[in-house]
DNA sequence: CGCCCAATCTAGGCATTGACAAGTCGGTGT
DNA sequence: ACACCGACTTGTCAATGCCTAGATTGGGCG
């Protein structure tokens, strides 16, 4: 995945990834700038552009690390509830990722890396729902829990949950959350 | 709201908002230009900017715009599941507000007719939960159904429930989904 | 050991953009 | 008639994305 051969810089690949991941996280992808990263990595302004061609190519390279990450990550869950929490934690963790994944304006969506990490998600999501569903339509079910998930995550990193969240853990509200829906 | 007085153009203002939400809707917030805007309207590179100031001036309009068309689909809901149903229309039919609207990153937060447009919708979906909930805690009701509707419709925006929705009329996928949810 | 080659990075240039400053134009009120 | 003011134009500058050509380096191969 970062299979690039350190030459003059050591791991510019690596290193123009990082400096993105910092610059969405603080001031989200339109402030992105090729040859800003370029500068933060002490390379020529062009140098970026090897690794991923041009700006878009770069965000979709974040895109399909954050699904991997998240496919990663919820593979470990255990039962549909912690995967809920574990999605929210995702997004808390790496917010430059999960901001770019869900943005199709952003990428390429042919890409084949991109389509792939996106189906081992997509996969581990549907793991979750259909150990966990054991009557109705387990489609449905999934769709109901990927919503509450992905909803209650971005108005989180929007800031649109300041007031009813307040000082508490995200995730704790979260689980309060599902247990209210579900009754557990 | 659109008192702007008409000159050499007409009403540049609403025009140019026009346009931007016709870009932004078929190519996103990224491809926004405001040079673009410009010729699109006929006016001279400069124009707009006597409007909105400057680019994000232009996308904080458009978000305090949303707000209200939101507020004001949300006032005549008819219960908690209406609202969300309405919630999910609203995405559909204004996609280019709704993906400004959460997007904290492209506005002025400190804005004041976005705060207030803001506050009104906010108000509507507490209004509208307060109303439907007599039991356990209202606020995470609410942080409970804004979750699930703003999830779905995000995801419906970007394409990541073609699958389990099909060819069905997602507002139908949507109530189905409460019906599972809240059983009723 | 030495040569070639490909990957990596540099340097320069061009079109486009956002933002700013100054000036022009047209209607309005006095 | 005249001053004023908002709407718009023109000109300019720095910054950016992307393209092309060239330089540097390290490893493979004879």
């Amino acid at each position: 995945m970062t299979g690039q051969r350190a030459y003059h810089h050591g791991d510019l690949r690596r290193a123009v990834l990082t400096a993105a991941l910092d610059v969405i996280g603080s001031d989200g992808p339109a402030a992105l700038s090729l040859r800003d990263l370029a500068r933060r990595a002490g390379v020529s302004h062009a140098a970026p552009a090897h690794h991923f061609k041009d700006r878009t190519g770069l965000l979709t390279a974040i895109a399909a690390e954050g699904f991997d990450l998240l496919a990663a990550t919820l593979a470990d869950a255990d039962g549909l509830r912690d995967a809920g929490v574990r999605y929210v934690r995702f997004a808390r963790e790496h917010p430059a990722h999960f901001q770019v994944m869900f943005r199709p304006d952003l990428h390429r969506p042919e890409d084949p890396a991109l389509q792939e990490a996106r189906l081992r998600a997509g996969d581990r999501l549907r793991e979750a729902v259909t150990a966990a569903v054991d009557t109705g339509d387990p489609r449905l079910a999934g769709v109901a829990a990927w919503s509450l998930a992905h909803g209650f995550a971005t108005l989180l990193l929007t800031h649109n949950l300041t007031g009813p969240v307040g000082d508490r853990d995200p995730e704790d509200v979260f689980r309060a959350l599902t247990g209210m829906l579900f009754g557990s």
